[in-house]
DNA sequence: CGGTTGGCGTCAACTGTGTTGGCATAAGAG
DNA sequence: CTCTTATGCCAACACAGTTGACGCCAACCG
């Protein structure tokens, strides 16, 4: 049994599997990703990981020092994938909307996967790189430090949970999805308005909203706030700036 | 085995366990709560359960159907005793602020609890007492049916999905959590200008921020948009009857 | 008040989980 | 080519959820 994992960089000696396979951490990730996908977010186990790439289950503690450590490279992997996708265009608003969409939409193309990591804050490279962007398009943008940060925090806490939340739902099997879905045009659509009067008179528009995501919604809501803050702030600056020199 | 579940009101039965407890569901779920407390979210287990409650692990099969049904009832528990706590003012924004807040604190009271169920929406009695609740105090304040969706909408899935999120941090152990918050003093605040400058200059201000839930601060974001177009449809209306008055 | 019934708690066992120590072997260093 | 040792495999451990069979005793009926 392996002491400590040895550094992907440091790996020298790599030798074929039973079946073939060459391992590597990268291969690994892959796979389980591929696993979850097929076998929903509670099949990503060690013995079928191991099957799906032809590798004895004790194998992935010469690359991981268990099935926590692997599941958060896994969520590196997710965070990974949505910074690569992004590209800037020089407006900070335009910006941020793109990247949050992406880490949500990311988080979201492996549902089973996103459920298992996204409440994992594991300051990995790729995460602080994300990190660092946002920051860089607000200070950028000439958001005051303090404001910066706050809408930062704002930003980033709101996407992974909604990420989280959304990937709830989806990560479900499909069976179970649609009969929480179908809830919404069954069960509280029936309810009666006699003892639910509110649910009852909006009960074609919940039903017609509540199987999408609010994210977007709420994105732009706090992003327009954000625009006002900087507004202010701008103004505020202004202003100084004329009391500088008028004095 | 038990074939079916008896439900608790057709109990009539009720026998002493080996060590002379009589079981309940109430009495179980209150009891997996506090196992839960003790022994974190990945503690609650059949036997561990069991033995808290002095009854073999197999008892618990004749009031849930699995541990899976067990967890529901504990997330129904947690909306419910959200509900006990607030009270309304006639004010719709104050209301659903407090309403918010409740359910993020009821939540966070048992973070390890919340963790395991709040990704689950189980249409069971008080989650759709909230939800009435919520259309109720916006209907009633003169939102518009499609608006008061839309607000509603964002208002319970955030909430629910910050409860998500910060549970997840408070649900880590102590060990854990103290290192993960210790990381924006630590790692971030380490960081090398050079590579990280956005990060490097706030620093300060991010250690400050990261290890407090921005929960508030998006909610307030979110009920002061809905004011503004609150006052947008009021306006419309107004204006729509004098059009009418001056026909 | 006693007999009967069946709901409910218990026991033992099954499958599947993460994880570990020991061992064989082939890859790469010299 | 030989030698080291990293790396993959095997067997086994403790623990998980779950289930079927069993028997006791609370509650109902006469």
């Amino acid at each position: 049994m392996p002491k400590q994992v040895v550094p992907e960089q440091a790996r020298r000696r790599r030798r074929k599997t039973r079946q073939g396979s060459v391992l590597s951490e990268t291969l690994i990730v892959q796979t389980a990703l591929r696993v979850l996908r097929e076998h929903g977010s509670t099949g990503l186990t060690a013995r079928r990981l191991g099957a799906a790439l032809g590798a004895d289950p004790s194998t992935l503690y010469r690359y991981f020092a268990g099935m926590d450590d692997l599941t958060r490279a896994i969520g590196e992997e997710l965070m990974g994938r949505a910074l690569d996708d992004w590209t800037t265009t020089g407006s900070w608003q335009v910006d941020l909307r793109a990247l949050g969409l992406a880490i949500h939409s990311s988080y979201l193309q492996h549902p089973q996967a996103a459920v298992l990591t996204v409440s994992r804050v594991t300051g990995r490279p790729r995460e602080i790189a994300a990190d660092e962007a946002i920051l860089g398009v607000l200070r950028g943008a000439g958001f005051p430090d303090a404001t910066a940060v706050r809408v930062y925090h704002a930003f980033i806490d709101s996407t992974l949970a909604f990420a989280a939340l959304d990937a709830g739902s989806l990560a479900l099997t499909d069976e179970a999805r649609e009969t929480d879905e179908e809830m919404w045009s069954s069960t509280y659509a029936r309810l009666p308005a006699a003892t639910h009067p509110h649910i009852a008179a909006t009960a074609r528009l919940l039903a017609g909203r509540m199987t999408h995501s609010v994210y977007p919604v709420v994105l732009d809501t706090l992003l327009n706030d954000a625009a006002a803050q900087l507004r202010t702030a701008r103004r505020h600056r202004a202003a100084q700036a004329r009391a500088e020199r008028s004095r």
